[in-house]
DNA sequence: TACAAGACTGGAAGCGCTTCCAGCCTTTAT
DNA sequence: ATAAAGGCTGGAAGCGCTTCCAGTCTTGTA
């Protein structure tokens, strides 16, 4: 590494005595504030770029009390999960938000005490100007934490049982609307559905969706069985499932994985895909062309979401006035269904 | 959201007058200095608990010239690289080395000229303490941005034909001597190889080990293609190595991902593995054990990588004296040699 | 008993920036 | 020609914290 100025970088003081004006003509000219005249511009614009200055960032949120920085946090319990493609695409969805404004990301991941107590922290402390956050469990202590902060907030998703005063979601309801519809617009009648966890917004919203579609069709919901998102869980709700309704035509599992975990089973057990049943997931996050056959299944936009909530916060931050989002989701037909 | 305290955070003044103290005081006993009585620590930390006091992050950073943060900068080109598993591990292993210090994690995918030119802003106007680089690409901008700022630096890998002052990096070259020397080991002769990039030093890295591993056990390096790191590319180097040397018996190829490629078009060629020809990969993250057969691969850990990256880091910024690292790779057996 | 050596303490000076304000200088309208 | 209405300007007061320093109050020792 070569040897690089280690001296003090410049400062407001000595652009302005450089630029022959004080020290608030400077800064007003490096805030595009209004009564500058062009001289004074000039001059000053001149010293800062021989100068190489920069704005000093913590001196600058100290007077604006604004850091330009906004929290991303999420609450995961196994440090695995954080590898789930979902929340890359969500911080992908963010910083696309973010690289037109003068903002910065701050990636929280609080799942030990000890990582909300620095959140908590963190926030109190008026290191951020605001918080995202992906509260996914029930009950989750991140809910809390950040509303007891008291900075602007906005949630991915909506977390079980409260209803937060901004959040972007998925239209979980919607979109299980629609694939039960297709379900049913290729002639199934016996469908069942693998469910996430019903304690959780979005494995209740999607189970609502399917039961509205069935309802809506004149049928009657065939079966179903809660599990967990998890591939695992979803072949194991496909074996009960089987074994409770062995004539079962259809079954739309509320995640991917879980279909894919379906698919297994169904192969492992000769029924063959979509002939026989057809199978339709939600998520459409990279696995779903994997399997065999390919999984017909409801996209959502993960980035999406990302950058709605980031403008949705950027907004809040800016005493902008906002209202939560519920974005689209559509059916993405591949061979399962 | 109950309607929180939008009240202002106490400051330490106020914490001060509550005390009965001065401010200076107030301040040793937070920062835990000497030459504070019991008294007057103990009626501070009662006011604090009182008070619900944080100090307020942007005027302890303009005091100190600390901000307890630190960058991980990200060079992709491509968005959904970023999807890539790597980079979640990486940030996982930094956010657990974080998660017992005061530190926290600003996130720069610095793509774009616009995300760079943000990134050089960052560290010029002292936003963080430190950066942690993954600059893969040969030339890549990156490197030259960080070493300007003239903050502490670590490199996550090293890039092509430069050495760092500070990095970590895996133990490439002798993770592709093991794997190599495996195959050896059980039989093999007309052992190939399919590289990455060679103009990228885990690239060049491997092929060498590879190399040193033949010549080390007599045998003469029997032909080697280039590919890219991805599963098309690695299919594609298998079938031009078929093509120039049908009596290969063993391939090594450098990432999982052309290994996948590698054993895909085995099997469409009716080569079966490991009988006919055995095949070797290396990183081990995740889709090696879903190949068809598992794949034997050389293991390395991306999470120690974040780790050592980020203990590194916080070291250079406490002014410690550090030494770049190279974390060892060990092989993996599964079926596929 | 006196005195040096420490242990505490609070005042004050920053850290580098924004922003209010009073004063000055131009304009423009009278 | 003159007064009112601005546009510009620099001085100064913060933002909330750390830290140096010169004092004050203890101690222990001679």
């Amino acid at each position: 590494m070569t040897a690089e100025t280690p001296r003090r970088q410049p400062t407001l003081d000595e652009v302005a005595e450089r630029a022959g004006v004080s020290r608030s003509a400077a800064s007003r000219v490096i805030n595009k504030a209004p009564h500058v005249s062009r001289a004074t511009r000039e001059a000053v614009e001149k010293a800062i770029q021989d100068m190489g200055y920069r704005p000093n960032r913590a001196a600058r949120a100290l007077a604006t009390q604004q850091t330009g920085i906004v929290a991303l946090a999420v609450s995961h319990d196994d440090p695995e999960l954080f590898a789930d493609p979902f929340f890359a695409q969500v911080i992908a969805g963010v910083s696309t938000a973010l690289e037109d404004t003068d903002f910065h990301l701050l990636l929280c991941l609080a799942s030990s005490d000890r990582g909300r107590s620095r959140l908590t922290n963190l926030l109190h402390a008026r290191g951020v100007d605001g918080v995202m956050l992906m509260a996914l469990r029930e009950d989750d202590p991140l809910t809390d934490i950040v509303s007891k902060a008291g900075l602007p907030a906005v949630h991915g998703g909506r977390p079980f049982g409260f209803e937060p005063s901004w959040y972007v979601d998925s239209d979980n309801v919607g979109g299980a609307r629609l694939a039960t519809e297709h379900l049913v617009g290729i002639g199934r009648t016996r469908i069942v559905t693998i469910t996430g966890q019903l304690r959780t917004r979005v494995g209740e919203d999607r189970y609502r969706g399917y039961r509205e579609a069935m309802v809506m069709s004149g049928l009657t919901p065939h079966g179903m069985a809660e599990a967990d998102f998890t591939e695992a869980g979803g072949a194991a709700a496909m074996r009960t499932l089987l074994d409770r309704h062995p004539a079962l035509d259809a079954v739309f599992a509320a995640s991917d994985n879980m279909a894919a975990g379906a698919l297994r089973v169904l192969n492992e057990l000769g029924r063959s895909v979509p002939a026989d049943v057809a199978v339709v997931g939600f998520d459409d996050l990279g696995i779903a062309e994997l399997t065999e056959p390919p999984l017909t299944t409801v996209h959502q936009s993960i980035q999406a979401l990302g950058t709605e909530m980031t403008r949705t916060l950027l907004g809040l931050i800016a005493g902008q006035e906002r209202t939560s989002i519920i974005l689209p989701t559509h059916l993405v037909r591949r061979g399962s269904a």
